[in-house]
DNA sequence: GCCCTCTTGTGAAACAGTTCACAAACTCTC
DNA sequence: GAGAGTTTGTGAACTGTTTCACAAGAGGGC
């Protein structure tokens, strides 16, 4: 496979994922493509689409295999293993970052910490020691970090990209205002806050101008 | 103006405000559509396309004048006023949105929070009392809130929803990794954290197949 | 005042993503 | 095992978004 899959994509993969495992706790035995667009918002034909560039998991007239989708699903994002992520900024979003279950749960384990605050260096949180950031070159090579969290003031942002980068990290996820810059080859994801505030606030502006997101 | 915008344009008004915020600072008289697009990764025909569906804020041959635009951008986004939100959930991720400066920036003011653990109401967050989520209906309508946030659970958040709607709230932002029902007329928006780092496992596990995000 | 340079604003073209629509393939019932 | 009823997988059509390309306008120098 070279196809190029588009982002929009993937996300959905995303969600068919959650709802398999739901069907699946439930014990149904196999999902038609109506069944998973109900539940997500899409039409079948999104839902058929976004499985044929992998390959064909259905059987006509019967549907999808709950079981057998859900681990191809599994294995298709890379979530059929165990992520080894670093955070960067132990202030409040780390922490809440840190403290949530559904990262753990679908196989991303934060293993480091850090932070350039010496009030907050050498705290534990779940046994984890909170580092400083000055030591994440050599920390992320010792744990073997796969993937970076930045949820940093905007201002040491670029900075702490920088250094995943030179250390080896591959994909970020930037949780601070601010626009990064990575080389090819980095995967590099925002969440930005403020723009989500903001395009609620156009909605409420206009409305009846904007297009629906889903 | 009727026409429908495009939520890749919005949120790329979003970022082009930042921007010019930052120009401003720095005294700047005016931009060119060319500075702006290499500051946010974009082509300087798509910085012009996306302002010309609100007029024609430039100069031939000079650019935009910067602090004009700044301003034509803030009240397009409808972010000439203030915004009252209520937070629902208090929780870890709760408190971290409840601190965000970057919100309070941009004139949106959290005016209640809620929760329905007895061991967070009554609770007192910078001069602001934790309400339990049984009053939501009464405290929307006392404190005119008209944003709604909500980061509970995931098996809270429709009903919570379903509080902020028929208290009239007609623009939610979403924590909750759940997708939401809300009537036409609503605006509702994901930030599904799982997802995101999803997608990051997706890119690492195919390089070269993903289409880059921005 | 005229030319040269710069940059906008915008139709048209290109591209990307979604939906349609239907043949093919499977199950179930009788 | 034949017919009825489902549901997939996928080219083709469609819709929406981005990029191209260029005429029109503005400023500056001489």
């Amino acid at each position: 496979m070279t196809e190029k899959i588009a982002d929009s994509t993937i996300r959905r993969l995303s969600l068919y994922l959650r709802f398999l495992d739901e069907y699946e706790a439930s014990g149904t035995p196999t999902v038609s493509s109506e069944d998973l667009a109900a539940k997500g918002g899409v039409t079948s034909a999104q839902v058929r689409k976004d499985l044929s560039h992998f390959g064909s998991f259905g059987k006509r007239g019967l549907g999808y295999p709950v079981a057998e989708l859900r681990a191809r699903l599994e294995t298709i994002l890379g979530l059929d293993r165990r992520w080894r992520v670093g955070l960067v900024g132990a202030g409040r979003l780390g922490a809440a970052l840190f403290q949530y279950e559904g990262f753990r749960r679908r196989g991303f384990e934060i293993v480091a910490v850090f932070d350039d605050d010496p009030d907050k260096i050498g705290t534990v949180w779940d046994e984890l020691t909170v580092d400083d950031v000055a030591d994440l070159d050599r920390i992320v090579a010792e744990r073997e970090v796969e993937m970076g969290i930045v949820a940093t003031p905007a201002d040491a942002a670029q900075g702490v990209a920088d250094g995943l980068v030179e250390a080896g990290v591959a994909a970020i996820l930037n949780f601070a205002p601010r626009r990064l810059e990575v080389p090819d080859g980095v995967t590099l994801r925002d969440v930005n806050l403020v723009v989500e505030l903001e395009a609620l606030s156009f909605a409420l502006t206009h409305p009846g101008e904007v297009v629906p997101v889903r």
